[in-house]
DNA sequence: TAGCCGTGGCT
DNA sequence: TAGCCAAGGCT
């Protein structure tokens, strides 16, 4: 697609805003340089999927510390790299994760693809994150959409039509104004537009570079782009966890690679419905927190009733789990549903042993 | 294709 | 406070 005109100006004036004002972020390269580093840009960019720059830090920093290459991690023991994930939320990506590096090791020398078509056939690897480590990491010119930009242009032609049906035209309107050169300096300053001025709310238009050139900011309300569709309320849920204890152990288990937490330790748990099983897993004498775990998922909100008991030395639950030693639950990787339960349980030993 | 999949901060 | 929101991918 042609970049001219009033297209072309967009870019300019974005780009040389960005040159000024762009974000320094741990994983970007330092101004000026082409240093970018493909690892380093993937991993940030599957880090940064529905996460806040904010959350990603540590974790982006703990990972590169750790595995300082790709074949490090490709290296990784699959249980470390959960536990190193816990608390990041949407643990699929730690699973597609692994299994990138491991491609990338094996099937590519440890080199990774500079297409969006060869990035595209990784795991976890979907049409942003290809696109946008093609443009940063190679400098290809693709073509990067993700909420912010979606949110930028949807206001720059001020495009009414509600998502998702506004995206085919969205990423038409991405293609006019991304330029040949700089196309991964153009995706970051989009991105950092979304996150700093053309916010979601209350965005901060005059000081906008682009403003000149915004349909939006011409209209009553330009927060008001991109329409977006009623959302559904979230239903809300209960379940019962399982603390059972054991000369100063706790029982572990791990959860399905598939589904809520897949992969990650956990307590063992009942399902998460109207009716859970409130059966426990073996005959002990239990106890119950009186006030639940409160946690909110994407789609669901959850009440979990803890229970906790302590177990003789000849008893082992059923199925497949480990003894993980209660002064170090904090390296066992629980996600924070149940690194919540763990705490309730060690609160109410505390106030016990008060009383 | 629309539902599933975490978490924490902000308003 | 309850909802909204954040550099999406998979099925």
């Amino acid at each position: 697609m042609r970049v001219e005109g009033r297209d072309r100006k967009i870019a300019g004036d974005l780009l040389a805003h960005y040159d000024v004002h762009a974000r320094r972020l741990p994983w970007r390269a330092p101004p000026g340089s082409n240093a970018a580093d493909p690892y380093r840009v993937w991993l940030s960019e599957v880090m940064l999927q529905q996460t806040t720059v904010a959350a990603v830090g540590p974790y982006f920093a703990k990972f590169t510390e750790r595995w300082p290459t790709v074949q490090d991690l490709a290296a990784a023991d699959d249980a470390d790299l959960m536990a190193a994930w816990a608390g990041l939320g949407y643990y699929a990506r730690a699973r597609n994760l692994l299994a990138c590096a491991r491609a990338v090791a094996r099937d590519h020398g440890g080199i990774f693809p500079d297409s969006e078509d060869g990035l595209r056939a990784l795991p976890g690897v979907g049409a942003y994150t290809a696109a946008a480590v093609a443009a940063i990491a190679f400098g290809r010119r693709a073509v990067v959409v993700d909420a912010n930009v979606e949110r930028v242009v949807a206001r720059l032609f001020a495009i009414a039509t509600p998502l998702p049906a506004a995206r085919p035209a969205i990423r038409e309107a991405c293609d006019r104004i991304t330029p040949d050169a700089r196309a991964g300096d153009f995706a970051q300053a989009m991105m950092d537009l979304g996150a700093t001025i053309c916010t979601a709310r209350n965005p901060a238009c005059g000081i906008c570079p682009i403003r000149a050139d915004c349909a939006a900011i011409l209209t009553a309300d330009p927060a008001a782009f991109p329409v977006k569709p009623p959302k559904k309320t979230r239903p809300h849920r209960t379940g019962h966890g399982w603390w059972i204890e054991r000369d100063g152990n706790v029982w572990l288990i791990r959860r399905p690679d598939k589904g809520l937490l897949g992969g990650m330790r956990a307590l063992p748990s009942s399902d998460w419905s109207d009716a859970p099983d409130a059966t426990p897993p073996l005959r002990a004498h239990w106890s119950t927190i009186d006030e639940p775990v409160a946690h909110v998922f994407t789609h669901f909100s959850l009440a979990l009733r803890v229970h906790h008991a302590h177990v003789g030395a000849e008893m082992t639950p059923p199925g497949a789990g480990e003894w993980w030693p209660i002064d170090r639950i904090g390296e066992a990787g629980l996600p924070t549903l149940f690194a919540r339960a763990a705490d309730a349980v060690r609160k109410e030993r505390q106030a016990n042993a008060r009383n």
